[in-house]
DNA sequence: TTGACTTAGTGAATTAATGCACTAAGCCCT
DNA sequence: AGGGCTTAGTGCATTAATTCACTAAGTCAA
């Protein structure tokens, strides 16, 4: 229960972390300073046995008849999901989508900042959005080198996604984020995952 | 088997239905007829038994031997999902999300036209993007009767968030998409799906 | 027609997730 | 100090989901 089967957390209750995050992170905006089981599991819309299950994989951070402390929950989970680092993102595709994450500050709340954007539209390399001027995209390998990017964004149309990623794995990136409605193909070496914006609707 | 349990599918695989569906999109740009339940595991990163059992929940739609029609089964998770018909969409927001999403055709070839976009910044309203014209959030009412729109997404900053919200479901909206890393506060009549873009990095 | 091959459909075993109901702790008021 | 109240932690029964392994249907070639 200690040593042995650390790193055992269900899978479910890991997708569930970055929702308890989130809310962690809206309650200390409005000074929360402590909250219990059943406060997040309405917030979050789950069962409160749910919650103090999944925050029990974490460890005992909690104080019975009182709750949890906002601020050393957050720094729980945040060492679980591997976020105490900041890993630098680059976006492709500087449309409106690639603009918007740029700007995004939910990236950057969440210890991943968006270093650079780049396109491979001349009409659009040089603009400048959110404090980030568009890069070219033959500039990804030297671009990912020295600013020490982890993480690639694809934000380009379903049509130039597939040489995005290309490009992302030539540049070194293993991580590949893609919001374009297409399944990419990539080295089994890279862990690709694909947000579907049509999906959400159902 | 047949009348009596008829609508229940697992939720685990409703969940997945949407995948199959884009997978399916992809394979008929492609010109691809048919496919087996390998093939389609494959591309879905999962298991084929459960790709199978998934569409068996659908009814006996394959061909032992052969495999599945592209087109026939589109239709029927199509049907199952209940986008036989079209549900119109209105953005809150105007931003670069919101303009984004505005022009974006995932949302139009899933059946969710963007119909309207509307803000509540007179420097935005009157603002035209991807033959949209920007409405004003006031008129928003107006516009989901005209319209006879079904759906909202909010592409607001967190701040305004749930004023948004607050004006769809004054105008009548009980399905709200919010792209806001925000828990918003509606009447439990609504249904509230949130997208954290920051969630997906994990 | 027959036999080899492919592949959907599914019963059943396994594994995972959930949620109840209880126990253990800590707070606070008197 | 003690008793009542609140709330985290958890064992266990239940429910859901997954996956295996088999059966049933079909194709195709000779």
């Amino acid at each position: 229960m200690t040593q042995l089967q650390r790193r055992k957390i269900p899978d479910a209750a890991i997708a569930r972390l970055p929702v308890y995050l989130q809310i962690l992170n809206n309650l200390a905006a409005a000074n929360v300073l402590r909250f219990s089981s059943d406060e997040l599991a309405a917030l979050a819309g789950v069962n409160a046995a749910k919650v103090r299950k999944d925050l029990s994989y974490l460890g005992s951070y909690g104080t019975r008849g009182v709750g949890y402390e906002v601020t050393y929950l957050t720094h729980q989970i945040k060492r679980e999901l591997g976020l105490m680092r900041e890993w630098n993102v680059v976006v492709v595709g500087a449309g409106n989508l690639g603009c918007a994450l740029a700007k995004f500050d939910g990236f950057l709340s969440r210890g991943f900042p968006v270093i650079a954007i780049v396109d491979n539209d001349p009409k659009k390399i040089g603009r400048t959005t959110s404090s980030l001027t568009v890069g070219d995209v033959k500039d990804l390998k030297s671009i990912v080198r020295d600013e020490k990017i982890s993480i690639g964004v694809i934000t380009t149309s379903s049509a130039s996604s597939q040489a995005a990623a290309d490009a992302l794995v030539e540049a070194g990136i293993t991580s590949i984020l893609n919001f374009a409605p297409v399944v990419l193909s990539t080295p089994s070496s890279v862990s690709v995952r694909s947000v579907d914006l049509g999906v959400e609707l159902q």
